[in-house]
RNA sequence: GGCGCUAUCGUCUAGAGGCCUAGGACACCAGGUUCUCAUCCUGGUAACCCCGGUUCGAAUCCGGGUAGCGUCACCA
């Protein structure tokens, strides 16, 4: 099989979002599943939108989630050498584009544009834009391989696509097209925004006389507030769900069963796994919705599968409290299957810094609620401080009293944390100390005395 | 409006003419484990867009609707 080389290849004009993190995993995945090169190509062309911090930020991402990039390329850098202006005069002077110098359209505000044939392509211009020159009542196709259709068009219904802009900068369509070629580029793997303006790169690759790459369209996320995913009304930005403590595993995971599925209807990848079962024929064809519920689901599955020690370290930047490590140490164990994301920290565990705001509406029972405490109080106070002594001790109080087990230490457990849903309440007590939980308990009992 | 793509449970999907009384995962519901919640285990509810056609037989093939999405810039 020939050497397959694909690219990721972002315009740094924003963050990168999930949509960009599914396109580089993929196209990351198809290179390295047949040992190929995966090339990271910075799409800078467009003076009036760029964004300095954009490469780094990319390159960031990138790193964060493992994709590493065999080669880099910057275009603007490319077109200071001279590449994109040779390309366009070559096809100025075999008669495939020529020279316009219109004003710029701006058929954004305008709606849509219906004049296909520009009016400076025959009048022999000697300098200005380049524009390519669509041939009339031809076919022109391909096939698609995440479609795995061929799609063809009528020229007459393709525009002259500006080649290269007044600025001496290319536009996408030449740049990316030059590119592909001079990068021995064999498979371009791009979204599906892409595709109207195929039969454009379908021409360019042609009459720049090469060969042209396979070509593939990914399907595109949507919101599931309707329509195509919004950065102002969505979260879409990588940095975004990073920052709210969603593991960088979780999160790709998440996005390549966003638009592919194996066979075999397995879920969970690393990205070694992925890279290895990766298979074109996997791909979605139809746009899915996204949906945070099951990307939840799979960072609380990531995050117990961490160890104690990896899971304490992860989630240090998100304490809020001020803890030291030893007493992190004690904690995050007792939370670790309650977490959803790293930043749910300090909610879950507020109650270990500081004592609880009591409501009389988490006691069932008020009256019951303080024998519970009073038998509570005797035991603990004098009980050796361990998990063992404890729990035979209080048991045995139980018994006596002929208390239900489950009554008696939620009366404890709504005194201690001052909620009826809690880590272990034993090891929660162990962490907090005897003082500490002693004084809470007679804290709860003088609550409800005062109550009755 | 033109051009193009798509259409299976609420969501992500398996399904390439009989293996489908349509399978899995998440979510949801019920039960079990457990001193609560969570985890974990077991079970359940729930879908082939519509209409024609081809065929002995269609979720799967074809045609037509309908709907969704994309795009129509000297932006990518």
């Amino acid at each position: 099989m020939a050497l397959i080389r694909t690219r990721f290849a972002p315009s740094p004009t924003g963050q990168m979002h999930i949509g960009n993190l599914r396109t580089a995993v993929y196209a990351y995945a198809l290179a390295k599943h047949n040992s190929g090169q995966f090339i990271l190509r910075i799409e800078d062309t467009d003076q009036k939108r760029y964004d300095p911090q954009g490469i780094t930020d990319i390159k960031n991402n990138l790193t964060t989630f493992g994709l590493n990039w065999d080669e880099l390329y910057i275009q603007s850098e490319r077109k200071k050498a001279g590449i994109y202006q040779q390309t366009a005069e070559k096809l100025v002077s075999d008669g495939h584009a020529f020279y316009c110098r219109c004003p710029a359209k701006n058929v954004k505000q305008a709606g849509y544009s219906t004049i296909l044939r520009d009016p400076c392509r025959d009048r022999g211009l000697t300098s200005g834009a380049v524009k390519l020159r669509v041939p009339d009542n031809q076919q022109i196709s391909y096939h698609d391989f995440v479609l795995d259709k061929v799609v063809s068009w009528d020229t007459n219904t393709v525009y002259e696509a500006t080649l290269l802009k007044s600025d001496g900068f290319p536009t996408y369509h030449l740049a990316a097209m030059t590119d592909d070629l001079l990068m021995q580029i064999s498979h371009i793997l791009r979204g599906h925004d892409w595709m109207p303006s195929t039969p454009i790169h379908l021409l360019v690759l042609d009459y720049l006389g090469n060969r042209r790459p396979e070509i593939g369209h990914l399907t595109d996320i949507l919101s599931s507030k309707g329509g195509k995913l919004s950065k102002r009304r969505d979260s879409v930005f990588c940095e975004a769900f990073l920052e709210l403590g969603y593991l960088p595993e979780a999160l790709l995971n998440f996005v390549i069963l966003l638009g592919w599925a194996p066979k075999d209807n397995q879920e969970l990848f690393t990205l070694e796994e992925f890279v290895r079962k990766f298979d074109p024929s996997g791909f979605q064809k139809a746009n899915p919705l996204f949906s945070d519920t099951k990307l939840n689901w799979l960072n609380g599955y990531y995050i117990r599968q961490k160890t104690d020690t990896q899971l304490i370290q992860l989630v240090k930047p998100f304490v809020k409290q001020d803890v030291t490590d030893t007493k992190l140490a004690q904690i995050t164990p007792l939370i670790k299957d309650r977490l959803v994301k790293l930043s749910d920290f300090p909610s879950l565990t507020g109650l270990f810094f500081s004592p609880p705001d009591l409501d009389k509406n988490l006691f069932d029972q008020p009256d019951l609620a303080i024998e519970h405490l009073t038998l509570a109080t005797e035991h603990l106070s004098s009980s050796p401080w361990t998990k063992e002594a404890i729990e035979t001790g209080l048991m045995a109080g139980i018994k006596s009293h002929g208390w239900k087990v489950g009554d008696f230490f939620m009366s404890l457990r709504v005194a201690v944390c001052g909620s009826r849903a809690t880590p272990p309440l034993t090891e929660t007590m162990l962490v907090l100390g005897q003082s500490e939980s002693l004084t809470r308990i007679r804290n709860a009992i003088n609550f409800l005395g005062q109550l009755g």
